[in-house]
DNA sequence: GCTTATAATCTACAGGGGCTTATCATCTGT
DNA sequence: ACAGATGATAAGCCCCTGTAGATTATAAGC
């Protein structure tokens, strides 16, 4: 294996330069990072709780209270009780939250793509595979990856 | 191109994992991730000025000097004004910094390569590649990539 | 019905880090 | 020699974030 620095040392300036990126992007749409972060989240798919909002976009459940009740009321998002569990709140995107995330992620997408056409053609896939390959890791197997196993 | 999520996106996560794989290696060392820093960025070779160390490690320059004054007072590096300026302090890494470095960055590579184990044999490669050219390139042509030149 | 647990919310607090200003020593140009 | 710039430092302010408790509404088990 050849010598490089270390990973994270090459990942962290990345992802600031990477944010930075998307910081006026995101200002354009008045959009903070955190909310850009719910409209991705909900994008799968609606969620049955906010704890589990938060923990899907590593956002600590109390700090996202206030994001919420700003998308809800731009009509970005919508959160209604749970008629099964009234105690948790539905979390949905509107179909205006859905535009707004496309604009977005629109503009964001087109810095990147050319960003991705700077790196050598042949390394360009298979940095991208690669790439999401790690990202769909659980972060326990990134902090402490076990010993061997690529197909369990 | 395929579809896939923001860079940003799986970045982000990815950082945050890495680095906490690093924070029990580094704490075993007695090193915050600042002073971790800066002995690596002495590694390339000492530096003339405290504020050119700063930048090159994206802190403050305020904030390192706390990082700086216990990394001498461990004697893991040396600081002495510079004979030519003496506003200036010549910053460079002691025998003890170098030795507490490679120990520390051994124990974080070793977590390191077992994580790129579990990715595709063929991707590992150019996957490094690509990650060390991105790693290279000034953070202002990660922000805002020029529109076509790959070679100047 | 009563007790315990959970979801969401609010408030208060503490820590890390960045940014700004002021000070002191020193250098550079005139 | 003097004025203005620069490096290091210290002190204070502000923002972001995470944590902890208290509160309210609701659920679930006994």
């Amino acid at each position: 294996m050849t010598d490089r620095p270390d990973l994270a040392a090459m990942f962290l300036p990345l992802t600031r330069a990477l944010i930075d990126a998307e910081r006026p992007v995101l200002a354009e749409h008045d959009l903070s990072m955190w909310a850009y972060g719910v409209l991705l989240a909900l994008e799968e798919g609606p969620l049955r709780t906010q704890a589990a909002l938060a923990q899907s976009i590593g956002a600590d459940k109390t700090r996202i209270i206030g994001v919420l009740d700003d998308l809800q009321r731009r009509g970005l998002i919508e959160r209604v009780p749970d008629p099964a569990d009234r105690r948790a709140r539905l979390l949905s995107l509107t179909a205006e939250g859905r535009r707004l995330r496309d604009s977005a992620q629109a503009g964001i997408r087109r810095r990147e793509e050319r960003l991705l056409a700077r790196l050598p053609e042949g390394d360009r896939e298979g940095f991208l595979r690669a790439l999401r390959a790690l990202a769909a890791l659980p972060p326990h197997e990134i902090t402490d990856p076990p010993p061997e196993v690529t197909d369990p």
